[in-house]
DNA sequence: TCCTAAGCGAGACGGTACGTCTTGTCTTCCA
DNA sequence: TGGAAGACAAGACGTACCGTCTCGCTTAGGA
């Protein structure tokens, strides 16, 4: 019998080779113009070994999604603003974007920036349903109420819309000025669904 | 110098068939896995033909789009509801959605959707950022206010993520319910805005 | 009813317009990588119209080539010197490529002076041919005697090669030396023929 | 680093089933209007296959060209029958023409055969002006003399036009037969040219 | 230390869709 | 009503990718 984890090392080091390259690459070009060898070629890996790990490309990058994204801060409640409850994120990622968007420069370009930002969406989306249904006030059944993942598909898609056009028209706000512009669009709406 | 109606006819007939053919090929499979050969074998029509007048595949659906869109409502300004003013298009696009449905099935897989969906939030930007202009207090500028263009960019959005969420469950609520949800996520936030 | 004479002017009009679009088109490039379409957008001349005249390409070279090769000078007995009777075309060809050489320039490339020089070589082999049945030992039959259709390609054949090499070389001999270096080539075995 | 042999095998076993097709079309129809489809159906091989190994349906033809033209025969000098000497190749390659005859037929069209022959020649061409170096009395310099290379060319093309006519009036002649209208026609000039 | 089986690179391969190109026909207009 | 314009069907072309596969090399563990 094989020691499980030395083989294992192995085949993570190939798997992390591949995920670097399509991450590199969707650094630089639509994630769906990369063709399958372009990540061979960066990662240095056979094809064959490629199709052993994974079905296909899509499948390549869901894997390896959390590279993408970084961490994404935890909520913490604040209390007696607790409409900003739900909004912890806004900020943390308004900032962090600030902070590292001299250092990405214009390499990703508009398309790149497109499938980040909705892998982006997709995980604020689920992380927002996920704190949302601590709240018991967003989270009860009403008959007119709007169903929480709305609610939550909402906010992510208002966010990266802001994210976007701050991005688009070079930043010249500051973070706490783009985060206020954010907040005056949903926070009234929140306020109301909340009622 | 010929004629132009008269060739027109002739080539229009072309694009119809062609347009027929995706749209029934649409009831029959998922977009993405149509290939331009079928469309061809089914509109009896030459390949060099297809590619005379579409850049491709995407082109031909989206050129075909008013046909899924259905024309879009012009705004008239309700006295006394003025709120409800910017929003004019939301009701009569769930409806023609919903009386369309069963034609087009869940046939028109992600792909597709999100191309016209893409298409159609682009479209409502621009209506909505126009009607905008006619509105004093919308357009009127000052330090605090979000611009506008991130407004009608907001609405679109919003817009086309809850008729995405309506799609996406079957459309179980009806027109008017779903319009409601939509104005209950953004009325709020407009009212807060035109403050 | 039309008069017949105008509309015959009106055709031949038609046909040389074809002709000399293809002639200068041949002047650029290779003749099998003409393409209909160039001779209808040079000629301005609508598809259809081609057709109506000629059933293909190679037939409307056919039937213009006497404009591609010029007038074949004429040959004339020269008492005495027999063996050259039959190569009157020889030095006449050459000081006419001598002349017009920098008048044609380059822009002939390799191409269209190998589809010039292969009609060359077709119309020299049937004026030769002809020529050579006024010669009655040229014509005589005989169990050993080459065909004399063999001997008019040989000898067309020939000098297109000869005047090959004298282009691609850049015409260093004078057109009378290069005539008697196919004098040379030929005349013994002309002199073993007619033997 | 990879064994060179055995990857060879794989390749060679589809370029020999590729130029087997190619082949074995030739006997049923015009090498002209055979399509590169074709040829991959009957030998089952694939589209980019095809395209790896050669540029294009003539591509093929050529590189399977030593099939046709079977090896060419090396010169050997027999002393007191110097003439000949440089004609080395004609008997054995009008010999295997004729053995080959009927197997290809006239399937072969006019563009196939001009491919072919053209090849011919010039390979022709380079082995006689190779062969010629080794006679003195060919390669020595003078200003009257003709260059060698035109000789060469010369002899090359005249076999050439020869075989041509031969094949085009269905090898009425014995190859034997054919070979001395050859050399009819050469060996005078040679005689001269040497002297 | 050797043996052996899995991981791996390299890349040939069959298959399929693409978008381009060209041909010869067909339809319609115009003079 | 015949000639011109050009839309069209047909289908071959060469390219691009895909996912499968075959082949030896490398390598690390257990014998």
């Amino acid at each position: 019998m094989r020691k499980i984890g030395t083989e294992d090392r192995r085949i993570q080091k190939t798997l992390s080779l591949l995920r670097e390259a399509l991450v590199s690459l969707i650094a630089e070009k639509r994630y769906d113009s990369i063709v399958v060898k372009e990540i061979l070629d960066r990662a240095n890996v056979g094809r064959s070994t490629f199709y052993t790990h994974f079905r296909d490309k899509d499948d390549l990058l869901i894997s390896g999604i959390q590279d993408l994204l970084g961490p994404m801060p935890s909520p913490t409640r604040t209390p007696g603003k607790s409409q900003d409850w739900i909004l912890w994120f806004s900020l943390p990622v308004f900032e962090h974007h600030y902070r590292h968007a001299h250092a990405w420069g214009d390499r990703i370009g508009p398309r790149g920036r497109a499938i980040l930002h909705e892998h982006l969406r997709r995980v604020l989306t689920e992380l927002i349903a996920e704190v949302m249904k601590k709240d018991f006030r967003m989270g009860r059944q009403s008959a007119r109420r709007i169903p929480p993942e709305v609610v939550s598909a909402y906010l992510a898609s208002t966010f990266v819309l802001v994210l976007n056009w701050w991005l688009d028209n070079g930043m010249r706000l500051q973070p706490g000025e783009i985060d206020d512009v954010f907040r005056r669009l949903t926070l009234p709406t929140l306020v109301a669904v909340r009622s």
